[in-house]
Formats: structure tokens, C-alpha cells, sequence
DNA sequence: ACCTGAACACCGTTCAAGT
DNA sequence: ACCTGAACACCGTTCAAGT
């Protein structure tokens, strides 16, 4: 049948419609509940279509690529996430900008997977940020010569964390694929690996490679909150470390 | 027309072939190929059936699924990233896992998306790196307080750098997107960031958001390196914290 | 045991055609 | 301007059937 949708009973004929529900702003809001959803793997423009009860090719008209509909899907979790300046110090700015991040994709632990390793960073992650990013970075004594490392290392500190924490499980077989890494995590050789079987405990199913679920069901909080204070105390090392010729 | 490929002449029969030449280690090469020329988005198992001139379902008697042949490929990659115990202190040990990390994902850069953003990670990366993080943190000083902590930075400051170094730039038109891009940072307003407008020249295109090339066409080598010693004085920093009931 | 060949249930995207 | 309807060129995966 060639209907979007079987159960729908009213069909919308061509032409444009008299309450022209379809705008671009509903396209994203119903793409978001899909990823949210089903996740970027699994995420389809056509379904996205269907829940709008329109033939795929309508989204197309509102929207150029399905790379463009995510682009925007990601930029709208990230609005509100960028702290305002003038709150405290250069380290202050920057943990309330890392647990805005956060909190912001907690909300929808899918786009995790977009900001991270597709670059709809660059159409997602907005100006205000990279100036506030900078603004902050020279405050803390950044110069000329380590602005561009320090700028890159608090985007990847940001992002990269979150990335790996809610990364994807396996799609298929989700149960079986727990229980299989679960038993193989049990299973480790005590002879070869003593010190990982002897700390086991305090790693299994809560830390990276050896965990069975994502950061959406298990958080990792502690651990991101560590990362966070590893990188701030290390930028401070890091941008004090050539100024010698300043004082 | 039925063939997996138009142009070559001779057709296997069906049944148990003379020269077995396909094998699982053979998919797995051939699909690494497949992933370096055309990325994990594109990547597809028909193709790899193409290049070995069988039909698409022949790899599936040979591998369960396509998530799977490609965490095959990304622990072909691995192999040997790890470095050997016994070299130096617990610094020196970290920094040389990083440094060889970052050679092996750069040889070939589409597997960062795998390690980073899809839980291939899981299956991909080596009980033998979990030991070796493992030994070396407890040396570094790290408690049960803290080793978990500590072991997740150390995963994630690993691969986090890289997987958005590595992120794939839009697949289509990416001249047309490059120079959108490229005009979008040039033209900032300089009134509303006059911070980034001032410090542009240091960050276009070798800075996050504010590239248009991905780190296999211009690599962030000095920004990396940066992003290692960061965490190595911040880790250091952290483990020292909580010691002072030790001593 | 290992492969063919066909089929199933999907995709993203384009484009003429309608109103 | 905005949508239909059909089509194109693909996917991953399954499964009976061959040898």
C-alpha cells in the first residue's frame, strides 16, 4: 500500500495545506523524539515521515539531508548549555560550562553520539561558545603560542568523555551480548591478569570495556566529575608552564 | 544481471571451493580496506562480498553480523598499541600507550569512529590494556577510592581526542560545505566576538568547530600532545589528593 | 562445510506531477 | 509554495537449495 501510514484515515491531498502543520520546527522536535527513541543508528528520515503522516519526500522540502536534519536536531539539546560570562573565575566558567554539557545530553543520551564523532559538532556547537571558550582560556593566562591547544583540549575534555560513556550497546541481542561479556569479564584468567581479576569488583558493569550497559542506564558520574577536575587541575599546570618570560 | 560483479570472468560454483581462499581473516582485511577508502558511514558488507567476488551472504556464514567484522577490524587495528610493562613509571607508560594509540588509529583514521562513538570498543580493545592501566595507576598511587575513577579518565582521554579529531566530515558535496564553513567563520561579527575575531588566524581550520578538514587531512599533533601531558599533571594531581591518610 | 541465488523488509534521495 | 506518488539505487540479513 502505498499510504505513509496504514491506520491514518485522513489523507492529505497535494497542494499546500490549508493548516500547514509541517515546518521545519516540527520536523526537528519529531526527529528528536526519534533519536531519542531508537537511537542514531536506527534513526530514519523515513519514520520521522511517518510519524508526521507525510510521504518522505515532503521532508525533503523543509529540510536538505538527513545529516542536516541531525545537525539541527543536536544544536536544539545544546541550547542553554553555554554559561553566561562574568561567574566566577576562568575554572569556575568552565566547570559550570562541562556540567551544563552534561546535564544538557543526559536529557537526550542519543545526540552523545552525533557531537562526538560526526561533525555535526561543527553546525551544532555554537559561536558563543567558542568565544566564551577563548574569553576564559586568555583569563587563565593563555597566550599566542598555547591558545589553539588549550581551545582544542577544552572541546574534546567537554565532548569526549560523554561520547564514550553512551556509546551505543549492540543493537541485536542486547541481553545475550550483556551476558556473554558479563560471563567473559568473569571469566578472566586470575594467573594472567591479577591485578585486574583482584579489582574487578570495583570495575565491573561501571567502567569503560568492561561494562555490559551504556551511560544512560548505568551514569558515570563520579568518574566524569574526576575528569573534569583532572583536566582543570592540568590546564593550570599546562598554561603556567611558559610563563616565564611574562612575570 | 545476478553476479556479485560484472566483470570478472570466471563464477564459482556453489559447494566447498578447491582453494578455500575465503576466509574470515581474508573478510576482515578486505573489510578493512573497505572501512580506510570509504569510512564507516559507507561501509557496507555487500561491498566487501563485491571485492571478494562472493554473494553478500557467503560473509554471513563466515561472520554473524556487520557490527561484529567491524569490531574484528578495529582490534586488527589494536594489535600491538599496547605498550609493554616494565618501561619506566607510571608517566612514562601512559604517555607511550597515548603515542601509540594515536599511531595506530592515524594509520588508519576511520576507525576512530568505531572506537570512539559505537561500543565496538567493548570487543575491540584488549584485556591487556585493562591490566596494564590497571598495574600502573595502583603504582601511581591510586586507591580503592579512586581507581575506577582514575582507569575511566585514562580510557576516555585515550580515545576521546582522536574520535573528534577523526570525525568524518560531511560525505556529500564537501567542497560546497568547506567553503560554507570557511565563510561562515570568516565572516563573524566582530562587535559581538571580538575575542574569537582577534585570535581567528590561530584557530581557523586547525581548531574544533572551527575547521573544515578532519584530523586526516590537517592532524591536531601539537594540540594532541598538549591533551596528553594536560591529563598526565591532572591525574597526578588527583591521585595525590585523597593520600593524605597514607602517609 | 561452504557457497549460490533469491527474497524480505527496509533505506536516502530525486523528480515529475499535482494543487 | 508545498505536497503527492513513484521511482532509483541501494542496504543488512535470512534461508532454502545446491555440491
Amino acid at each position: 500500500m502505498p499510504m505513509p501510514t496504514s491506520d491514518r484515515p485522513a489523507r492529505r491531498s497535494a497542494g499546500r495545506p490549508a493548516n500547514s502543520t509541517i515546518t521545519r520546527e516540527a520536523i526537528v522536535n519529531v526527529a528528536l523524539d526519534q533519536l531519542d527513541r531508537v537511537g542514531a543508528h536506527a534513526f530514519s528520515v523515513r519514520d520521522v515521515a511517518r510519524s508526521l503522516d507525510v510521504y518522505p519526500s515532503t521532508i525533503y522540502w523543509h529540510v536538505e539531508s538527513k545529516e542536516a536534519l541531525l545537525a539541527e536536531v543536536a544544536s536544539l539539546v545544546m541550547t542553554g548549555a553555554i554559561p553566561p560570562r562574568g561567574s566566577g573565575d576562568w575554572k569556575t566558567w568552565l566547570r559550570s560550562l562541562f556540567k551544563r554539557y552534561r546535564k544538557a545530553v543526559l536529557k537526550h543520551p542519543n545526540v552523545a553520539q552525533l557531537l562526538g564523532a560526526q561533525l555535526v559538532s561543527n553546525a551544532s556547537l555554537s559561536i558563543d561558545l567558542i568565544e566564551g571558550v577563548i574569553s576564559v582560556l586568555l583569563e587563565a593566562g593563555a597566550t599566542e603560542a598555547n591558545l589553539r591547544e588549550a581551545y582544542n583540549c577544552v572541546i574534546s575534555a567537554m565532548t569526549g568523555f560523554m561520547t564514550m560513556e553512551l556509546a551505543p550497546m549492540p543493537l541485536d541481542d542486547p541481553k545475550g551480548w550483556a551476558a556473554a561479556l558479563e560471563g567473559r569479564v568473569r571469566s578472566i584468567d586470575p594467573l594472567e591478569h591479577p591485578t585486574l581479576t583482584r579489582h574487578l569488583h570495583l570495575l565491573a558493569n561501571k567502567a569503560f570495556i568492561l561494562r555490559w550497559q551504556n551511560g544512560s542506564q548505568v551514569p558515570l558520574t563520579s568518574s566524569f566529575n574526576a575528569h573534569v577536575e583532572i583536566f582543570l587541575a592540568g590546564l593550570e599546570v599546562f598554561l603556567s608552564q611558559e610563563n616565564d618570560s611574562v612575570d
